[in-house]
DNA sequence: TACGCGTGGGC
DNA sequence: TGCCCAAGCGT
């Protein structure tokens, strides 16, 4: 493999073909804020462009500077985060805005890696983009790029050294952040993980999967572990036209979120009585909610009730016509409307 | 190293 | 429709 001439023909490539993305500007020009890129960064931690991009440009509206956000009360970060999913992100990304705002932006990788809710991939992205330096930038997109140029029939994740070791081979020294940003649009227009466009890629000369005939077979995965099934049951408790929603532990599955008061949820449906917010007429609202979590399914039931006066029970009373800004997590949010 | 951790879109 | 997976991190 030519380094340099696999280097040059990305960069040309991004050069013509770069996306126009809200944190980025076009290729050559001045690195963006680093507030941008890091806010950026981590809402795409294995999170669609489209899903990030409304929510980038309502925080920095929201908050122009990392300062700004620094000094935001929690809650209304939750909240602005409902939706996004992974809300241990939105946990770090409030200590880390209130370390940098204190301390100012790590200058370099190893800095940055001390940040919280900044991993490898972060750091190494935020280190090129936003401050110029050379770091080798490897995502999902850049591991599915690795194992087709070079035919990795290690399934992942144990391909993973090779393939970071491939990618420190061609980083080049010059304009590391257009680079690392190349190879990663690149994987998401180009070298897509179905029907890869070859015959588009700036790089096909050199991809050995090309050669195979079937380059879409790369990367080679882990046989996958079936997802189980837990049931549980929610609780729709109105007065007034208000709902009762509590706040979920600060740690684990959409912790620090609001939510509606709900049993635990196990393999088995079990009885919901004990974990009803009060002992009244409930109702169970027809059918289920079948919600997809990475490693389960949920079941929800719902049951409803209305009572003429507010019980004394922990928790805030929301309106019904303003739920949606309640930063419900998605499963809350579909629960409620039925 | 392996697991826990959300959500939505594409095919 | 069910399945795949997306700019990963923390423990």
């Amino acid at each position: 493999m030519p380094v340099d001439a696999f280097a040059r023909e990305l960069l040309d490539w991004y050069d013509a073909y770069a996306r126009t993305l809200p944190w980025r500007g076009p290729p050559g020009t001045p690195p963006p804020d680093p507030y941008r890129v890091w806010l950026s960064e981590v809402m795409l931690q294995q999170t669609t462009v489209a899903a990030v991009a409304p929510h980038f440009e309502r925080f920095v509206t929201r908050w122009p500077t990392v300062a700004d956000l620094a000094a935001a009360p929690d809650a209304d970060v939750m909240q602005a985060w409902a939706g996004l999913g992974y809300y241990a992100r939105a946990r770090n990304l409030l200590a880390c805005a209130r370390v940098v705002a204190a301390s100012g932006w790590p200058r370099d990788e190893a800095g940055l890696r001390e940040l919280p809710g900044v991993g490898a991939y972060t750091a190494a992205a935020i280190a090129s983009i936003a401050f110029g330096q050379v770091a080798v930038v490897v995502d999902g997109n850049v591991e599915r790029v690795m194992a087709r140029l070079f035919a990795v029939e290690t399934p992942i994740p144990a391909a993973r050294p090779l393939l970071r070791a491939h990618a420190a081979t061609l980083a080049p020294a010059h304009r590391p952040g257009d680079y690392a940003q190349a190879l990663m649009d690149l994987g998401a227009t180009v070298c897509t993980p179905r029907n890869p466009r070859c015959d588009a890629c700036p790089v096909s000369l050199w991809c050995a999967a090309r050669t195979t005939g079937d380059p879409a077979r790369y990367p080679i995965r882990a046989a996958k572990i079936p997802r189980p099934i837990r049931h549980g049951t929610a609780f729709r408790l109105e007065v007034d036209g208000h709902i009762l929603l509590v706040r979920r532990p600060p740690r684990g599955l959409l912790g620090g979120m609001r939510a509606l008061p709900s049993t635990e949820w196990s393999t088995e449906p079990s009885d919901w009585h004990a974990a009803a917010p009060v002992a009244v007429d409930w109702r169970p609202v027809p059918g289920e909610v079948r919600h997809v979590f990475t490693h389960f399914e949920l079941r929800l039931r719902v049951m409803t009730a209305t009572l003429p006066a507010r019980p004394a029970v922990p928790g805030e009373w929301w309106p019904v016509e303003t739920l949606g800004a309640a930063g419900l997590p998605t499963l809350f949010a579909k629960a409620l409307r039925g």
